[in-house]
DNA sequence: CTTAAAAGTTCGCGTAAAGCGTACACTTTG
DNA sequence: CAAAGTGTACGCTTTACGCGAACTTTTAAG
């Protein structure tokens, strides 16, 4: 966790360690051990804090460097087909099954490797 | 972390719990214990895996719902093959070429024919 | 079919460390 | 000046992470 960053949020607040920890349900001095670095807040921990803070778990660990949440849309370029997005791929306007672009997938893979074979 | 994603990433990917193990720098069962739900990563663990899979913590652990990274790309509803250049479509990073989407645009309307045949 | 290798599942153990309470120094407010 | 609030530090207890090993299931080869 970016030390620095969950310190800016709660200063930004004029929050109390106290009170940031009586939001989160944890003891002062389990929060106060998170922004020095004493410890680290677990999955279920950070979580809580990012909602409260209202930023997402990525910027509080250095992912990324916006803390909007939830995250600013950007423009696509590309689709890379075996990170299964949420666009739906169409063939005459009917739907792919993933078991279809599985095998397109692997179609490709094994094209490539033999085309590597050759030279 | 939610279960069914990382497990859906891996398999995307078709990794062995082993080799995703060995990627991520940890022991096979400790992996494993993730994906069961028997023991939940540490921070710096899921971080790892995020980094792995090229997706969000946030979206592992179910704060948002779109697994691309950076995060939620504008959305893409449908995708129509046989319309080009709307985005470009990548497998493994690589671009595929046009020939390559037609050939498989011809596969899906020659196995959709031998569908309709069979009724 | 047989069988060996790989993939996946489960569990006990050792120990690193999370979380708490407490104590202390310092600041603010009445 | 107290009294209350804020931030820092640390010992102790308990949690649970990460590991290896044993085991079952699945896959692949002969």
């Amino acid at each position: 966790m970016i030390l620095d960053r969950v310190i800016e949020l709660r200063k930004r607040k004029r929050w109390s360690l106290q009170f940031t920890a009586d939001q989160l349900g944890i003891a002062k001095s389990t929060y106060a051990g998170y922004e020095s670095g004493y410890r680290r807040p677990s999955l279920e921990a950070i979580k809580c804090i990012a909602d409260l803070f209202e930023t997402s778990v990525d910027y509080l660990i250095g992912r990324v460097d916006t803390p909007t949440f939830p995250p600013e849309p950007e423009r696509i370029k590309q689709l890379e087909l075996t990170q299964f997005s949420e666009a739906e791929l169409t063939v005459d306007g009917k739907p792919l099954s993933d078991e279809e672009i599985n095998q397109f997938i692997a179609f490709i893979r094994s094209k490539r490797e033999i085309e590597r074979m050759k030279v």
